[in-house]
DNA sequence: TGCCAGGCCGGGT
DNA sequence: ACCCGGCATGGC
């Protein structure tokens, strides 16, 4: 049994299903992908509350609106003017590449795909993946600095290693399933949030303490 | 009250 | 190939 294996039983144990990603539709999940970089989700929610108010959830319309508009309606999910920026270059992306649509997009393969999504100014690597995961279901696991924070206070990776390097790892040892992706994920964000933050973790309860025989608590 | 949140870019070494 | 400052709101 695998340390991956195991500390996803563990979390699965804990928390249960995480129903992911928390939107209704592909583009909503992408926008929400964007919007949510290094920032809190209840605010992104308030920023898509206030596009779904506007009927502007939409490329078509987005594509339509200035930056500044934008921006404007945007605000509560912060960094609104680079957002807003790094919304339209997708949505650029979206409507010439696919004519707006993310059916179309999905059809497009895997690798390709994902290349060309890296080039879009605002689109990293774990924007990227999260896309293709939550809104694509493409097989990708999705890392981000909750399941850096775990596995390398945990000691299992260093936390030097790279984006790739500690995706390569869950690609080379598990099954590649959307579905499994999808829940580790979501568990690893949600063990995080609940405790291991960046200062303080909160150790004494986290369903991962000592996991894979380590004493590794901190 | 300060700390924190589901990154990424651009300019400088 | 790294390293770092900048970007910003809202909840606890």
């Amino acid at each position: 049994m695998n340390i991956l294996h195991e500390i996803y039983h563990r979390l699965f144990e804990a928390f249960g299903p995480q129903h992911w990603w928390p939107g209704d539709t592909p583009f909503e999940i992408a926008v929400g992908a964007i919007l949510t970089q290094n920032t809190n989700w209840g605010n992104v929610e308030k920023a898509i509350r206030n596009l779904k108010r506007q009927g502007a959830l939409s490329a078509k319309v987005i594509h339509k609106m200035s930056v500044k508009e934008l921006a404007s309606q945007i605000r509560p999910a912060g960094y609104f003017n680079v957002k807003a920026k790094r919304l339209k270059s997708f949505i650029d992306f979206l409507v010439d590449g696919y004519r707006g649509s993310m059916k179309r997009m999905r059809d497009e393969d895997l690798n390709h795909l994902r290349e060309k999504l890296l080039q879009v100014n605002g689109i990293g690597p774990e924007t990227a993946d999260s896309m293709l995961l939550y809104s694509l279901e493409k097989p990708v696991f999705v890392i981000d600095a909750y399941t850096k924070r775990a596995l390398s206070r945990h000691n299992i990776v260093g936390k030097e290693k790279s984006y790739d390097e500690f995706q390569e790892l869950f690609h080379s040892v598990l099954k590649r399933d959307v579905k499994l992706f999808n829940e580790y994920h979501a568990l690893f964000v949600r063990v995080g949030k609940t405790y291991c933050k960046r200062q303080r973790p909160l150790c004494d309860q986290c369903p991962l303490r000592k996991v894979g025989n380590l004493q590794v608590t901190h």
